[in-house]
DNA sequence: GCCGATTCTGCAGTGACTGCAAAATTGCAG
DNA sequence: CTGCAATTTTGCAGTCACTGCAGAATCGGC
């Protein structure tokens, strides 16, 4: 109801409450894994280092899964937000595969969080499917966004659709392509996906 | 039910035994989830209905999704197989078009289980994590088999990986565009998938 | 300071999943 | 056939993720 703006507004005090609680959550989260593995480490124990009870660890998040991954929805809307303008001289593919590097890369802010999140998600096999089942959310997030630029009603089309799946696949491709000890490093390996792909695979 | 399948050597009396309370725990799996919901069964009713206890579920499969799923060594194999084994004037691309398709399509033999897989697979939202964590198996299975097609060793180089991790999100895109009521018919949005992907995304 | 709405918390319960050791079954050799 | 070793099945006890519910605490506006 409240008139929350793009990205954030400190809107009232309870709001930035509930914010700040999930990323203590989060946090806690990412740290324990850090430190004991996924496997070993309890809601309970997050919950705890987290400062609430609980009963509260799952009012935030659905599953243990998901609050080490930690995606909200604030991002999703961010992410769609970038792919839904248009770019002079940009193709939907090139929109994303910028704004999918750009999930990867560690930000000027938030530098060394980004980096550590990189480290545990990847680092812990245990987290691969939630992760790949937390791709399904971007795609739908990306794919709405990329019917809006296009001015396609829902599922007019199965391009859009198949554009952000390609795009994301591609990254996983590389991501997997990197955990397997294979060659090259990540960004490179990247933007030669997607100049494969925009030349066509075979 | 003494027919052994088409791909099956009758080796040992064990192992054929082992196969059959595998086939029988999916079975009873796939018609309780029809029944009744894939959350309101337990793995205690699957158990019971396949005729052995709670415990020995767990030596078959792993998870209650993975029961339902019930994806085997052998059709990995299978599918790998096929894909290693090159033939004339037919791309990689165009190969994984064509095996993919194939595991889709209800086969001429077990017509009906098929279907009724399909049916119930992909009505059960609750399954799409544990189902795209599957194609992880999938992947690495198909991605092995390509590097070998292509004489590579494994993680030579990003293509393999890249070509296949692209057709299975292709597929994947198709089955959701439909699920969220999409344009145009399966199999033919498929088709059109690939041959979008042969000729360059943008 | 008071009230309605939201959020937090404790409690009790269900059910997935695991390790372990005894019991049943199988394959094989004598 | 018959014991013997290896494999498989099973029951049991236990841990932990996750849920509904109802009361306690907190917040925002008056």
């Amino acid at each position: 109801m409240s008139t929350t703006s793009v990205t954030d507004d400190a809107c009232g005090l309870r709001e930035r409450k509930k914010r700040e609680t999930r990323r203590a959550i989060n946090l806690a989260a990412l740290d324990l894994v850090e430190e004991k593995g996924f496997a070993s480490v309890t809601t309970e124990e997050i919950a705890a280092r987290a400062g609430v009870s609980a009963r509260t660890f799952f009012n935030y998040f659905p599953s243990k899964e998901a609050a080490v991954i930690g995606t909200t929805a604030e991002e999703l809307e961010s992410y769609a937000a970038a792919l839904e303008e248009a770019v002079d001289g940009e193709s939907p593919l090139d929109s994303l595969r910028r704004i999918l590097a750009g999930m990867l890369a560690p930000a000027s802010v938030d530098r060394e969080l980004r980096a550590k999140r990189r480290r545990i998600l990847l680092g812990e096999p245990a987290l691969a499917p939630a992760l790949v089942g937390n791709n399904i959310r971007i795609e739908n997030a990306l794919t709405g966004a990329l019917e809006r630029r296009l001015g396609m009603r829902p599922g007019e089309s199965l391009g859009p659709r198949l554009t952000v799946a390609v795009a994301i696949a591609a990254v996983r491709a590389c991501i997997e392509h990197q955990q397997n000890g294979g060659s090259g490093r990540l960004e490179r390996n990247i933007d030669q996906a997607f100049d494969s792909i925009a030349a066509g695979l075979r």
